[in-house]
DNA sequence: GCCAACGTTGGC
DNA sequence: GCCAACGTTGGC
């Protein structure tokens, strides 16, 4: 089983839009790396860190697990999404995605700064300098740890 | 295949 | 709103 850490603006879609869906197609993702993650290395029962960005303050809020194996992404085919791809055709789809199912909401958020305060999340990915990455790989130790940080038992 | 221009992300 | 970082595009 792996780990990640999934980005997401809660202005568009939190923790709480996925409390109360249950499942969501991850829709949207248009940078290839953080597809190949999804399209690849994802399996269904994997964890994910739920992180709220672009808001004050950034942090984990909660945790998903992957649903579903990947698929194409339908809004790529959609003309009047603001995610639709004019090169990408159904018989060779360019994006792929995963849902995600909600497990847990933190009982404590833990904020980007405890993140980076914690010597024992050093190494994390997002907390590089420079990574804009939207979905990321998680050791399974600095998940535990920031479970920890959040209060929340699995 | 290089690389300048451009667009986006996301913390601050 | 600023801007550093960095991914993508497209001309050559």
């Amino acid at each position: 089983m792996r780990y990640w850490l999934i980005k997401s603006e809660p202005d568009v879609f939190g923790i709480d839009h996925l409390a109360k869906a249950k499942r969501e197609p991850w829709s949207g993702v248009r940078n290839y790396q953080a597809r190949n993650s999804m399209r690849d290395d994802m399996r269904p029962g994997d964890l994910a860190i739920f992180y709220h960005s672009s808001t004050t303050p950034p942090g984990a809020v909660g945790i998903a697990k992957v649903a579903g194996e990947a698929y194409p992404d339908p809004t790529q085919f959609d003309a009047k999404s603001e995610y639709y791809d004019p090169k990408s055709t159904k018989e060779n789809p360019r994006w792929m995605l995963v849902d995600f199912e909600f497990v847990a909401k933190f009982p404590n958020e833990v904020t980007l700064q405890q993140m980076k305060e914690d010597p024992s999340l050093e190494g994390m990915v997002v907390l590089q300098k420079g990574t804009r990455l939207s979905i990321t790989p998680v050791e399974a130790k600095h998940f535990k740890r920031v479970c920890k940080l959040g209060g929340w038992k699995e």
